[in-house]
DNA sequence: TTGACATACATAGAATGTCTAAGTAAATAC
DNA sequence: GTATTTACTTAGACATTCTATGTATGTCAA
């Protein structure tokens, strides 16, 4: 199975935001929980992740803060915003628009439904 | 209805060659298809488009012949290639096994099935 | 105590594809 | 004769992912 990385695109956010509107999440975890839920297909780069963890703060969806473990290793954890969940609830719209949009290029035969 | 654009990024070869299959095309007619078709979800832009029918025809998926109307006004018509059609049943599986793994991030409780 | 491996985050630079925008040119409609 | 539509092309800006590297610490086995 070789994953086609560009459909990625664009995508890489709404899973951002799924994934922590179900629980906070720091970053390595993110990674792990993204290769397992997907039984091996989502494998994020640091390269993409980390700047997508930081695109989203930085645009106030989602916030980190920083949490000291019992052995004083740090993790930044982060919560999903109010403006994150009103924005993932936009990204599934745009979502099922777009899904529905190349099914009718796929289907033509569906058009009236 | 806001499209989301980067989403069209890694699936434009896709819907292209998947129109192409079902008949040879020109390049306006592509644009205009691919509106109607979707209800008027996808626009392509004709910075997006002929790029993107250069590079399938650079790949060998398509050819395209220059064919002229009774008006003397001239056409490129694409037609998809055995390769093209090979790499179309492959981009396929692709999009299911993303689509796949999407859903396993977003409803974890269908991790089992 | 040394080395290997996992944990944990960060970022520079290359690669890729879409968009905006402009250009060329001819047919058609008003 | 002027605007619109048809028809294709390409340069440059932009955004996101990837490769690759750097930093640092914890854990475990030999």
């Amino acid at each position: 199975m070789e994953p086609k990385r560009d459909l990625l695109k664009g995508s890489s956010g709404y899973l951002l935001l799924s994934l922590l509107e179900q629980q906070a999440m720091y970053g390595y975890q993110i990674v792990k929980e993204l290769e397992v839920r997907s039984q091996g297909y989502f494998r994020f780069k640091e390269g993409t992740l980390y700047p997508a963890l930081h695109r989203l703060e930085k645009s106030g969806l989602i916030n980190g803060t920083w949490e000291v473990l019992p052995n004083g290793r740090q993790r930044r954890y982060y919560h999903i915003t109010a403006r994150g969940q009103a924005k993932l609830a936009e990204e599934k719209t745009q979502w099922l628009d777009f899904f529905t949009a190349v099914k009718l290029i796929l289907q033509p035969e569906s058009k009236g439904i």
